[in-house]
DNA sequence: AAGCTGTCCAACCGCATACTC
DNA sequence: TGAGTATGCGGTTGGACAGCT
């Protein structure tokens, strides 16, 4: 917020763009775009960037309010279930984040590319291929979402929740379209694999009263203390199912070379890549 | 302590699509 | 129906910060 004031008073500031505010944003912008969002709805975010008075464009208003000031914005790590669900998704729909988001409750688009980008593609990196390599996209589905199942599954009672392998193989439950919505209806519940997978916004709509049937709700209530390696170095497994930071892949028994092996396996058997 | 490097994430930009007149 | 405008989406950038040397 100061940076802000500094930059908006800095020599390169020409005179024409004062008209419109860049950069971060103000507490005192906040409160007046929270307070007419209140009033006028999230919507005509151009009449709303004008008549508050905000000298921000309609779509900076608009950005502002999605990725942070909604109230059902969700803040922190991760979580394993929202991992899952991210490679999940982004193997069947690619780049769509704001898809994708539809489906990880108070998850932004953004917020989303900005995981991805940040510790899958990094993966990637570190594995020398590319991210949209069917290399990779193999390794994610035989290698990294299997230990992820198997991480949900050890956080959480086996009688509340059991992932399935057939989540991830299974090429039955392509999500194409939601389907229509019924009350109570989990929008990612490990026991009915076999359900469509269901935007959370339409869930909340159709069973509003029922926070707690979400697969977050169900199995992260109950394993407090996760924390990415990458975000705070708490020791044990990082995103990937592997020990360390930065230095993920030296120390353990799920190392790069577990990983190597699990890529050269594949390459010397059925796999042909592009 | 200072400089360097890598990571994270908020915010911007450009383009495509939808909407309105 | 076409032009202008609004909105939504995905890609990219830049600053803050933490960790390392």
């Amino acid at each position: 917020m100061e940076d802000y004031e500094r930059n908006s008073n800095s020599p390169t500031h020409h005179e024409e763009d004062s008209d419109v505010r860049k950069g971060p944003w103000t507490e005192e912008e906040d409160a007046i775009l929270v307070n007419f969002v209140s009033i006028h709805g999230d919507a005509r975010w151009n009449h709303i960037a004008r008549s508050s008075g905000l000298k921000r464009t309609g779509k900076s208003c608009r950005l502002r309010w999605l990725n942070y000031l909604r109230p059902d914005v969700r803040r922190g790590n991760i979580t394993l279930e929202e991992q899952f669900m991210i490679l999940k998704l982004h193997s069947l729909w690619g780049n769509r984040w704001s898809k994708i988001a539809q489906y990880l409750p108070g998850r932004t688009d953004n917020e989303i590319k900005n995981y991805w980008r940040t510790r899958v593609q990094k993966q990637a990196k570190h594995l020398r291929c590319d991210v949209n390599s069917n290399l990779f996209k193999d390794t994610m589905r035989n290698v990294w979402m299997p230990r992820l199942v198997e991480r949900i599954n050890a956080q959480s009672s086996p009688s509340t929740c059991e992932l399935s392998e057939s989540m991830i193989t299974d090429p039955g439950q392509r999500v194409d379209e939601p389907s229509p919505v019924e009350p109570g209806f989990l929008q990612f519940n490990p026991i009915h694999h076999d359900q469509q997978l269901v935007p959370a916004a339409e869930v909340s709509a159709a069973s509003s009263n029922s926070p707690a049937e979400t697969l977050s709700d169900v199995v992260v209530n109950g394993s407090a203390g996760y924390d990415p390696i990458g975000q705070t170095g708490f020791a044990g497994f990082n995103d990937w199912g592997c020990v360390g930071g930065d230095n993920m892949w030296t120390n353990d028994d799920e190392s790069l070379w577990f990983l190597q092996d699990q890529l050269l396996s594949h390459e010397t058997t059925s796999y042909s890549y592009n």
